[in-house]
DNA sequence: TCACCCATGTAAAGTGTTACATGATTAG
DNA sequence: CTAATCATGTAACACTTTACATGGGTGA
């Protein structure tokens, strides 16, 4: 990640706060109560990577003092920040994202509907299938290609990806119906 | 990782030494040109973790005069690597490694037959199945509790988490008959 | 000669991990 | 009174990323 950009956990915690305005405790437990995949619950890791969303001005925090306890420091989006939040999650899907940063995709699906809405979503999960069609026939070419040089573990290894990204083609395809045949906003 | 650990490109880059002795670019473009999965294959990366492994003492390299061209670094996997290896692909699989580490795991099954044998990589691969199902049924409880909640998309999101895992789940169980019958060694 | 591949490496910067520090409140 | 939970943070360290540096060989 270099100097301007914003790494993962800070879109995961930008995602969160604009879904819910939060504190850093909250989001943690986030992190540590729920199969939110992989993100990291220690505080100096998101405590850090909150004040950098704050020094940027995509966040902004008011210290609350809560129900007698010790004083929470509830985060906002800004304008910023949603603006911010919206070019990533409607930005292109890239060939290896697909095979690499899966994770950050299904991220992004997890925030679109609520802020960029039904379109956004579709449009998002059309290109997922697309890229993820050509992935598949990519990797299946490569098993047969090189099947004989694998030996048998590697053979496997590789199956079990190809079956991993055949369910996530299965359930984008599932996604886009559901979306389509959901009413339209009012 | 902390000071006497090995990280997980360590033990990738240990792993392919072990297959065949390797120079850094052989590494490197292991990584760049096949599918597996997720390693860097910049050079910024791959010399550093290969200087550790040999400060270590896990793998030696030696100066080879290649064909007319530069020379070439080539590492072999000493008698300690190949312990270290082993220690780590036999090691027990816990639970937050299906969930959180998933590509570990597979790491670990790819060099597993041919570091440790037929034997204990069917162990690896019902000790593997074993903990999926305990995720996936955990999976399944959660969705069902936090069904309301969570909103259609964050639902479909965790609905695609939890296809991928049982597709793994269908996998492990084939790998496991292909390895039973497989012919016992010579 | 120019560009590209082979082949190895370093430096700066950013991020995550682990462990620690601090302090208030509540339940037993 | 003691432990657990709420709540926020810092410091040291290791690793990865990005970009750069170096130098020989090969094909147009």
């Amino acid at each position: 990640m270099s100097r301007n950009e914003i790494a993962l956990l800070g879109y995961a915690l930008l995602g969160l706060i604009h879904q819910k305005p939060s504190s850093g405790y909250d989001l943690r437990k986030i992190f540590t109560d729920t199969p939110m995949a992989g993100y990291s619950d220690s505080p100096g890791a998101i405590y850090p990577a909150l004040r950098r969303l704050e020094e940027r001005g995509l966040v902004q925090g008011s210290i609350v003092a809560g129900s007698g306890l010790r004083q929470r420091k509830v985060l906002t989006i800004t304008p910023a920040g949603l603006a911010e939040l919206k070019q990533w999650l409607t930005g292109p899907i890239r060939q290896d994202d697909v095979g690499n940063h899966l994770n950050e995709l299904m991220l992004r699906f997890a925030f679109l509907d609520g802020a960029a809405g039904r379109a956004a979503t579709i449009q998002f999960l059309q290109a997922f299938e697309a890229e993820l069609k050509v992935y598949v026939a990519t990797l299946n070419g490569f098993l047969k290609i090189h099947a004989e040089k694998l030996g048998m573990s590697g053979r496997l290894a590789l199956e079990s990806g190809i079956l991993g990204y055949e369910a996530q083609l299965q359930w984008a395809s599932h996604a886009i119906h559901v979306y389509q045949n959901k009413e339209n906003p009012k």
